[in-house]
DNA sequence: CAATTCCATAGACCGCAGTCTATAATCTAT
DNA sequence: ATAGATTATAGACTGCGGTCTATGGAATTG
C-alpha cells in the first residue's frame, strides 16, 4: 500500500461519508454533486474515479439491506411455518425500509433500477433476499405447506415481486399507506387465494 | 375562436405530433426538448407554453390505453366468469403494452411516476383501469366467485399492483420476460392461493 | 539521484430539462 | 382608428449529472 492510494482510499471514504451524511440531511435529490464535492473538499474528479454514478454511492448504503436479512433469517425460530416465516421477513423488510431508507430513499433506487443498461441492484437475482425466500419457499414446499404447482424459483420470484410491487406503490402513492400492513394483507390473500 | 387561439392550437398539435413521431422512432430518451422545438420549429417558449414537461406530453399517448380499456371490457362475452374476465383483460392489456408502447415507453412512464410531486398517472384511483377492474371483482364476488374477504375495492387495488409490479419488473429485468405469460401465471397463483 | 512513467485529482466543459425575460403580434375598449 | 392590455413565443439562461483534459506529485526504473 503506497502513500498514493492510501490517500485515494481516504478521498474516496472521505466522498462517501460527506454523500451519505447530506442524503440523510436533505434527500438524495437534494444533494448535487456539486455539493457532494465542494463539503468533502474534493472534486469532480475524484468524485467520479471512486464512484461510477450519485446513484452508485446510494446503493452502497442501500447495500446494508442484505446483511438485514441474512441476520433476520438466522433469528426466525424454527417452530413456525413457512408462511409464518415468510410473512415474518416481509414485515421486517418493510419496516427497515421504511425505517432506514424512507419513502425518498425507495423513489430514488426503485427510479434509477429503471435506468437503461445499468447493472441495477433489484433485478439481480443474486441478492441474498433471493436466495433467503427461495429457501423458505423449498422448505415449505417440502413439508406440504406451500403449493408445488410452481417451482420454488418461480414462487421466490413471486414473493419478491410482490415486495417490489408494494414498495412501488408506496413510493408513488401519497396518501397514507401503511407498508408493514400493506403486505401483511396482500400476503393474507396471496395465500389464501382470492377464488371463493 | 380569435387568430391568436387558432394558431396556439396549431402550435400546440405540431409539437404534439412531432414529439411523439421521434419517440417512436428514436425512444423517449433518445429525443431531447431542443430537437423536438427545432424539428417542430417552435421554441422552449412555445413548448413549455402547453405541455408541464418532456414527460407530459408521452402521457398524452398513454391515456389512449384507457381507451383501449373500455373497449376491451365491452368486447368481454357474459357468459364468462369473473376470473376469466380478469385474467383475459389482464392479458391484453400486458400484449397491448407491450406492442404499443414497448419497454422503453413503460421504463420513461414507470420512472417518471417516481418524481416527487407530481400528479401521476399510475397512482390515479380514478383511471378507468380500476373502475372496470373493481365492476368486474363486485361481480365476481356478487356471484359468490370470489372472495369476500376483502372490500372489491382492495382486490381491485390488488389486481392494479399485480399488474403494475408485472410491468416494473418486465422493465427492470432485462433477459427474457414474456409479458402475457408472466400475468397469467401470476393471476393463477393469486386466484388460488399458494398454500397448499 | 536523475529521468521517466503513471495516475489521482482539479475543474473546464457538455448536453440535458426546465425557467425567465423580452417582444411582437393580436385582442379589447373607447 | 388608436391606445393600451394581453399573451404566445423566442431564445438566453440556470443548475444538474456526467465527461474530458491537463497537471503535479508520487512511483518506478536505470
Amino acid at each position: 500500500m503506497t502513500s498514493r492510494q492510501e490517500k485515494a482510499i481516504e478521498t474516496k471514504e472521505r466522498i462517501l461519508r460527506t454523500a451519505l451524511d447530506l442524503f440523510s440531511e436533505k434527500g438524495f435529490d437534494g444533494v448535487s454533486v456539486d455539493e457532494i464535492v465542494r463539503k468533502s473538499e474534493t472534486s469532480k474528479g475524484a468524485f467520479y474515479g471512486h464512484f461510477t454514478s450519485k446513484y452508485d454511492i446510494f446503493l452502497e448504503k442501500f447495500k446494508e439491506i442484505d446483511q438485514f436479512y441474512s441476520d433476520f433469517q438466522e433469528s426466525l425460530p424454527d417452530s413456525l411455518s413457512a408462511e409464518q416465516k415468510i410473512r415474518k421477513l416481509a414485515i421486517a423488510q418493510m419496516e427497515y425500509l421504511r425505517d432506514e431508507m424512507g419513502r425518498d430513499g425507495i423513489r430514488s433506487l426503485y427510479a434509477y433500477a429503471l435506468t437503461p443498461s445499468v447493472d441495477n441492484y433489484l433485478s439481480d437475482t443474486e441478492r441474498p433476499l433471493y436466495a433467503i425466500l427461495e429457501q423458505l419457499v423449498a422448505d415449505g414446499q417440502q413439508k406440504g405447506e406451500l403449493t408445488s404447482s410452481a417451482s420454488s424459483s418461480q414462487l421466490a420470484l413471486l414473493l419478491s415481486r410482490s415486495m417490489r410491487g408494494t414498495l412501488y406503490d408506496w413510493a408513488i402513492f401519497d396518501g397514507d399507506f401503511n407498508l408493514a400492513d400493506e403486505i401483511d394483507g396482500w400476503l393474507a390473500l396471496l395465500f389464501s387465494g382470492i377464488r371463493n
